[in-house]
DNA sequence: CGAGCGCTTGACATAGGTCAACTACTGTGG
DNA sequence: CCACAGTAGTTGACCTATGTCAAGCGCTCG
């Protein structure tokens, strides 16, 4: 049994999202009517946050940890359509229901807001609805990018683009000398990065098992992984090297 | 050689497109706005309307035809990412570039706003902000739709999916007797198909050949579909019968 | 009539799925 | 402190859906 992690951020200016999320170009009034609607809720690994066709009584950012956007057919197949981390967005205003299940993966502390207040200040409040546009925008885009990866990718470079979209969202990668090195845990476990793959656990685990043969990347138990070279990494993904930045 | 078709609507009044399109919730003076920065040109089947990474001098509306929004690995494989039917939005306002081709699939009429004007439209006319934003929710929930069929979905499954989004546009289907006997011309070579699936142009000549032997669809030479029963078709996508409306 | 393109069909190859056994942790109770 | 049960991950042997390669059909255009 896991401890439920207090949230220690009431106040927005100690958030750690503050200038990345809905919120990001609220000035200090609109900020005050987002703080009347707000609460934080903790969710543990597993939990479900939001079931697809249940009513959606809130919105909201990921603060800390992960969760997963996904869809499943009837049979049990199952795609991850979104991965959710810090900073990003959760549910749709205007609408009553979510088509898809959110699901945290970690355990996620989530700043929600009560859906049908926020909805009213989407249309009243232009910072919140230009910055909810612009995000819209970039999950769209990333959808998009996606897609390529699912329809066309190999099972190889589909397990070299999923880490490289993880390292990517842990270091600054202008940089050059940032691109050595990168240690991070997967917060996903082989079941979900299959369900976002759209491959089977044998087959990550053979394409993880094969990587670290090549050198590509190195495994510390599971979940702990060393990117010595991310350059060589996106070279598997068969990316366009700078095509992300 | 064909004819390039004249558009014969220069007034937003005729403009079959005119409800749906981002200019829908525009009252009189802001779509007078609208057509002051407002050009039509037709584009010819292969034509491409955007290249990825090259400036965007417009954004708009599909008015007639069909487009593709596509992304190319460096070998050559090709996923489409978007199908651009009439009222559909091209680019995305406040960047310089695409980071995806648009190509059109037939001749295809554009509404065309230069993009610089428009940029300032949307912050200034929530009109205009408003139901962009709508519409890029929408995509993004059909892009997240799709990416189930990409990675889970059979070749079976897939071909049948992608014949339903088409009927689908075509009628209304919230009354049980339009789900019959639904007629249509492809937009798509099997080729196109088979970039917006993720399969070959084999693999899907040899499933419209199987689903007409069993009489889910019939063909009358390579591009005119006959649906008899709709509800069988969303049957073999393996769609949860009612989830899409 | 012939060339060319879009499409279909067949024979065969292979990437990734399936099924099954095994390993390595992690936490629990005696 | 050990035994063990349960969960996550790995590896191997085999199977199958889809890709690849190749031949041929049937339009349309010249």
């Amino acid at each position: 049994m896991r401890i439920v992690t207090p949230p220690e951020f009431r106040e927005c200016g100690d958030c750690p999202i503050r200038y990345r999320a809905v919120c990001s170009r609220c000035e200090t009034d609109e900020l005050a009517a987002l703080s009347a609607i707000k609460t934080y809720k903790v969710y543990q690994p597993g939990e479900t946050i939001q079931w697809a066709g249940d009513a959606m009584e809130y919105v909201g950012s990921v603060v800390t940890g992960a969760a997963s956007i996904s869809e499943t057919l009837e049979d049990g197949r199952r795609q991850m359509v979104g991965l959710l981390l810090p900073s990003d967005f959760v549910g749709r205003p205007g609408r009553e229901t979510s088509p898809f299940d959110v699901t945290a993966l970690a355990e996620t502390v989530m700043c929600r807001f009560r859906r049908k207040p926020f909805d009213e200040l989407v249309t009243s409040t232009p910072a919140v609805a230009g910055r909810l546009l612009e995000m819209t925008m970039d999950e769209l885009e990333a959808a998009r990018h996606w897609m390529l990866v699912l329809g066309r990718k190999t099972a190889r470079e589909k397990v070299a683009s999923f880490l490289a979209v993880i390292a990517g969202r842990r270091s600054f990668l202008s940089k050059e000398e940032n691109r050595r090195n990168i240690a991070f845990d997967l917060p996903l476990t082989r079941d979900a990065i299959g369900d976002y793959l759209g491959l089977t656990i044998e087959t990550i685990s053979r394409q993880f098992s094969a990587l670290k043969r090549e050198g590509v990347i190195e495994l510390q138990g599971a979940r702990h992984v060393i990117v010595p070279d991310y350059n060589a990494l996106l070279a598997v993904a068969g990316d366009d090297s700078e095509a992300e930045f």
